[in-house]
DNA sequence: TTGCGTGTCCCACTTAGTGAGACAGAATGC
DNA sequence: GCATTCTGTCTCACTAAGTGGGACACGCAA
């Protein structure tokens, strides 16, 4: 006894958080990371993220190669998998094409899974050369992102709650990090049916997004329009998304086939 | 003591084996399945498979949804985190282009993972009204296809013979089944550089394909053509992906960059 | 050479996972 | 209407499976 107890609190983690913690640090940037690397970032010993790693492999969920391990084509043949971006996106692809059609701008599916928005497809605008940052399948904090603030405006409060009472973490130029105004935020973007960003998650750009809800007003997933701030003045398209969803969330209410979202 | 050991020889398996085990028996045919479907096709216990999946839901790698459970939204940005196929994409999609352009027909780029192909990308062919079954992420058994047989045939010997002391099962009219006569056809295959298939995966069908090579000769994917039999003669587009992949080796060889695949 | 990093292996400790079974609630069928 | 058969949840005694510290050989760079 008396382990290495000093700075973490040992939380007793399952195997099944344990091989999340693994598959956690890696990221599209660092797509391959050596065993010794892995164990530090994900804070487990060598010995058990080396072997874990192995029986990984032995089912392909990861690969082996020269340099480290990196996500294997098990993960990838399993997200093809994944019913949810299938059924969303054929729910919403018609009137993302519309939105983009109409705005020429930069046009994203998102779902909220823990405290991040995940996006699930993205039609990219004109304005291709301005690195937009966000990728399918990639992930955002979500009270950050106009899409993210849509889907917790319609979200159990107990959802809500978790996350302010979390560390809000300042990860762009005006990022709100102070419960309240978050808390307000969300409020008007409930009235509204708008949630707007202006430079939160990213230094210039801004976003604004709608959800689209179920039957009982929960948020399934949200559409948002980012565009370089200044480009086009945000109040004038949100209307436009927010009349799309509408027409989504029409659709969805008709046909109960979609309830199961 | 004295449980249920009648049937089954009891694996002794690894928590990451009966995660393995649970997320195998999803398939695109039956995306949702109930926690007893599960158990049962796994052969795993109701209350073990319970508390896995709940676990799994807990970090979003399953879907509760209101008839079972579907693979989650996590596995999909996993899937969208692998290089391997990012990779071989980025390395082959020009080429399948042009030999779509070439022969008007579907255009598959797949890799041997066990004993299976999984398709990385298909760009279809005209004749889309036929239903040619493969899919992104979809699996097939790899001695049944011309891409799987152009794997083989350029894997190490022990992939083979592993494989030719299993079952070879018949999915179609004209599967070999038996190891002679694949090992036969493999040998073929390694000869002239290109697979052939007729109506061994799928009635109606017919197939050709060549490997993408590693320096070392072994194979990392097939590019393979598909069509109607009776369509084309499959002995005349053959060559043509054969050239095709000749051209990528060389790419492959000349720049090292792609050796790690 | 020394040092640092990698992956692998060993082993005593115990925790975390197991499966049978009991349970309530929901669908389904007769 | 009741009966059946699912579903998911929970408890519990048993133990096997997983843990992590540490030692090892190897490869690379200073």
């Amino acid at each position: 006894m008396l382990s290495v107890n000093s700075i973490e609190s040992k939380p007793a983690a399952s195997m099944i958080e344990r091989v999340s913690m693994i598959l956690d640090v890696f990221s599209p940037e660092e797509p391959v990371l050596t065993g010794g690397e892995i164990a530090r970032r994900a804070g487990l010993s060598r010995a058990t993220v080396a072997r874990i790693l192995s029986e990984l492999a032995k089912h392909d969920f990861v690969d082996r190669v020269q340099s480290g391990y990196q996500i294997g084509i098990r993960c990838f043949e399993l997200g093809q998998m994944a019913q949810q971006p299938k059924d969303l996106r054929r729910l919403a692809l018609a009137t993302m094409f519309d939105l983009r059609q109409a705005t020429c701008l930069t046009v994203q599916l998102g779902v909220l899974e823990g405290n991040d928005v995940v996006y699930i497809e993205i039609l990219r605008g004109q304005y291709r050369d301005l690195t937009i940052p966000s990728r399918v399948g990639g992930r955002v904090p979500c009270y950050a992102t106009a899409g993210g603030k849509a889907l917790l405006a319609h979200s159990p409060n107990q959802v809500v709650e978790d996350l302010l009472n979390g560390q809000l973490e300042k990860i762009g130029p005006n990022t709100i990090t102070d419960p309240q105004e978050l808390r307000a935020e969300l409020e008007l973007a409930r009235r509204e049916g708008i949630a707007y960003e202006r430079e939160e998650s990213h230094a210039g750009l801004a976003c604004a997004a709608s959800p689209i809800l179920r039957g009982d007003g929960t948020a399934v997933a949200a559409i948002s329009i980012t565009a370089p701030v200044g480009v086009v003045e945000m109040r004038l398209v949100g209307p436009a998304v927010h009349a799309a969803t509408l027409g989504l969330n029409r659709q969805t209410a008709a046909a109960p086939h979609w309830a199961k979202l």
